[in-house]
DNA sequence: GGTAGGATGGGCT
DNA sequence: GCCCATCCTACCC
């Protein structure tokens, strides 16, 4: 690598106020960016809200969710299970509810300090390989949410070079309601995509 | 290779 | 009081 941060263009509010699986699909590929940490997204999944009851919007506007309901190209974050934090993007134009969890990622840049933020991981492939992994190694929490990710320290870029691959499309992990949407997607084959062979067929 | 169980605390009914 | 958009460890093939 000739520098650390040399990345495309970040990703523009245009790119995020869309559907929200449209958006989530072609997020895959894109390089999120944290600092002088980034790592290439290989898994999203979908949270469209209105009467999709997996969506944390589908409840309504309250302090928590008041952020899906707001202009696209911002920050989700909320903290899940007592001890970790999830990231999503807010799609859809302003006043229409719509997310994308960013589920995994490739990690590109940053790596030995995403090394000593996750010191239980045994390969690098592992540093990102879920959402609670991938807000630990890339330090973000609760700061970070609310804030538009088409500028600041945490953005969206497009990638240095753009790599080849194909697109797989599943169920959503770890929810109870809608269980049978194909919401998921993530790079098939790519070894930091959560869940392993048996979800994943690889 | 695989899975069962526990950690841990905010949000909402 | 119950429900989580999770992860890690121990343990078992």
């Amino acid at each position: 690598m000739y520098g650390p941060m040399r990345f495309g263009p970040i990703l523009k509010r245009e790119f995020y106020a869309r559907d929200t699986l449209e958006v989530s699909r072609e997020l895959l590929g894109k390089v999120l960016v944290h600092g002088t940490t980034a790592g290439m997204i290989v898994e999203t999944e979908a949270y469209p809200g209105g009467d999709d009851l997996a969506s944390h919007s589908s409840r309504g506007i309250t302090p928590r969710t008041r952020v899906i309901f707001g202009p696209p190209g911002h920050a989700y974050v909320y903290f899940i299970y007592g001890m970790y934090q999830c990231l999503n993007l807010v799609c859809e134009p302003d006043g229409k509810a719509g997310c994308v969890l960013v589920r995994a990622l490739e990690p590109v840049a940053g790596i030995p300090i995403m090394k000593s933020r996750r010191a239980s991981a045994r390969k690098v492939e592992d540093l990102a390989s879920g959402p609670g992994k991938l807000t630990l190694a890339l330090a973000i929490g609760p700061q970070q949410n609310g804030v538009d990710v088409t500028r600041g320290s945490l953005v969206v870029r497009e990638p240095a070079e753009k790599r080849k691959f194909e697109i797989r499309v599943g169920p959503r992990i770890g929810i109870s309601q809608c269980v049978d949407r194909p919401l998921r997607f993530f790079v098939a084959g790519n070894r930091s995509v959560s869940g392993g062979k048996a979800v994943n067929g690889f």
